[in-house]
DNA sequence: ATACTAAGTAATTATTCATAACTAATCGTT
DNA sequence: AACGATTAGTTATGAATAATTACTTAGTAT
């Protein structure tokens, strides 16, 4: 442990603890909070004041106590950073901007026809991050993560592959620092299902929970003590891919029974021998009558079961449904419920609850920005000094 | 981060580096390794030989260089400090010590004729433990942790169910607390798979895996980062109850399809008709020809389709196979390895690579007695005070 | 002998948080 | 209105720690 770093630390722990926080908190109660003393708190709070990290309300009069000299609350100023988020799908390119209070502040998109190539999507990302920008000229910004529907290197440098673009080995990230205008700023890549895991992340205040994302495909993410397991190739969370019956049906993969050749938008609509408009939640509320049933029935009990082993293996206490399980949440909600009772652990301890993703548009694009923003929370000294310099 | 935690910290670095190099390391190696300056690293370390923690060897010379002062290694003092492990089981108790290069200096065992209550092997384990204390009168210790069979609360102090023993809601550590002669040490209890991981975990230098353990049931632990990943309830890494097939056969738990219901020794001993002697690897050593060859079938598809799915969900890059699994290890390993082949993302990638327990004898007992003494590597100078006083 | 190299030590400095005492501002009671 | 009680926040001082810089030590190579 460096000494220079115990400032970097708690720096970061107040203003963590303040983004984490409602409502403004006085310099007593984060002391109470962090487990540091009054001076100390002060001195930090000082500081991140100084860089315009943080506000000062109007001091408001203790609460229910006899007397007391009225707190002074200081809150996360909006305006000192911004993070720049981007998805890439088949039909658009998004970017937004997100403050410090992790509140969306403006939102550009442009539609295109068919798939970009990995250099198109690049420059339109870049354009559409130049136009944030100029309107809104007074920021900081620390960085862009752009999210991908598709599997990356383990070094996140690369899309391995994105079946819904087309793209194979793409080398998004080298092509993103050396695009005009995001020069200064940081990059990463990043799956959409792991960035609408970051979004919970935030919203749950860090308790850990399975994460399944219906899109193209399946994604999903296992979240402990507010970190994204990754594993040793990158593939952790993948959910998709379990196998629910070695004689099950054919899937995508190549292999047989994984939970998307049950569940998966291609494997409901192939079943259900529609042909899907394109937009896949369209398609799920497109379908009636029995070929809904059965589509509900299938998805809920493959579901449950693939949940069951991923709880039995992980032992968390929440099932977070994201993309299109959101919308059938409360159809697939009890068939799950069956099949984590009848083969999940953690049913007779504590229990499992079955919700649905928190953000209410744009999951990903929101975690992406999330993403790029994080680390002025996490290393705050270093960014004012970035951006002193 | 108080400051007073800073050189708990750092001495604790310097302790478990050294614990993890295999060779004596001099100052200069150590503040390399660790990222400390020199004269930091000079001072905690002579902070660590004051305390007994460290002994120096004689200075060897510079490895490839042309000349330079010879160095001074130093190394971690054996008889600085053991802790003690136990271990129940329906046949014996052990008590072992290790110290702190983590080896095993003594082991005392006292066999029983039946299973104990929890009151009779709390006397025995404390028995044993004043044996060894005595024979080792000029050493200290810091605690005890004991494994059993069976599942335990989240808070770790009670035994929930341990089958093999006959215990139900045993309330193990306040026993061993109150027993004459562990009054003054730490006590701990836990499930036997998770200390063979904890063994693992110290063998292999903190590489994360999957352990599957094979003794009366069938435990496990998921490693990440030197972790075990305990999950919301205490059940993480229960890989026995996995579910492989929701119309399998009927489980002990009640559920269908376990793998315990395919590979656990009560299974393969209901379905090669054997009644078995009583000792599980020799039952497995005993069976021969076709009741042989369908056991290893049995044991080794299922075992496949298990680990594929923990693997999709943890992408760890090791399989450590433990109990009798480790005597069937060459047989199964074909078998285990095709159905990773047929389910799992992992091999795709760096692949998967499966291995046995790496302790000769005992390993829950080893790992019992390193999970007592870890608490002197990560907070070092909290027990160099405590044993002053 | 001399130069060179690397290990380790010593003295000083800088950074940081902790402690304790103090000031500030408000409420309630007398 | 005066006073005490209460809580927030600041100031001054102190203690702990690692970083920096320069130095000494003990060898090898020429």
């Amino acid at each position: 442990m460096q000494l220079t770093n115990v400032r970097e630390h708690n720096l970061g722990t107040v203003l963590n603890t303040l983004a984490s926080s409602d409502a403004p908190l006085s310099r007593a109660t984060l002391a109470q909070a962090t487990g540091l003393t009054k001076p100390t708190v002060s001195r930090l709070v000082d500081e991140l004041l100084a860089a315009g990290f943080l506000i000062e309300h109007a001091p408001t009069r203790a609460v229910g106590a006899a007397g007391g000299r009225p707190s002074v609350p200081v809150s996360i100023a909006q305006a000192a950073v911004v993070g720049l988020g981007a998805s890439v799908s088949a039909d658009h390119v998004a970017v937004n901007m997100i403050d410090m209070r992790r509140q969306v502040v403006a939102v550009a998109e442009t539609p295109v026809t068919r798939a970009p190539t990995p250099r198109d999507a690049v420059v339109l990302i870049a354009d559409l991050a130049a136009e944030l920008l100029a309107a809104n000229p007074h920021t900081r910004t620390s960085g862009i993560c752009v999210s991908v529907p598709g599997r990356l290197s383990p070094d996140g440098r690369r899309v391995q592959s994105a079946p819904n673009l087309g793209w194979e080995d793409a080398p998004l990230a080298e092509l993103l620092e050396t695009a005009p205008g995001l020069e200064d700023l940081d990059v990463s890549v990043e799956n959409d299902a792991r960035l609408v895991a970051e979004t919970e992340i935030v919203n749950r205040r860090g308790e850990g929970f399975v994460l399944v994302y219906g899109e193209s495909g399946i994604g999903g993410a296992v979240v402990v003590d507010g970190d994204i397991q990754r594993g040793a190739n990158g593939w952790g969370g993948e959910i998709g891919h379990l196998c629910l019956d070695p004689r099950g049906p054919e899937c995508r993969c190549g292999r047989r029974g994984c939970l998307e050749a049950y569940a998966s938008y291609w494997a409901i609509a192939q079943q259900s021998m529609q042909t899907g408009s394109g937009y896949i939640s369209e398609f799920f509320t497109s379908l009636e009558g029995d070929a809904r049933e059965a589509a509900i029935e299938r998805i809920g009990s493959s579901l449950g079961l693939a949940l069951s082993q991923v709880l039995n293996i992980v032992d968390l206490p929440t099932v977070v449904l994201g993309g299109y399980f959101r919308h059938l949440a409360a159809d697939i909600a009890p068939l799950v419920n069956a099949q984590l009772d009848r083969h999940a652990l953690a049913v007779e301890a504590g229990g499992v609850r079955i919700e649905t993703t928190t953000a209410a548009a744009r999951p990903s694009l929101a975690g992406a920005a999330l993403r790029a923003i994080q680390p002025v929370f996490d290393a705050p000294a270093e960014w004012i000094r970035r951006f002193e310099a």
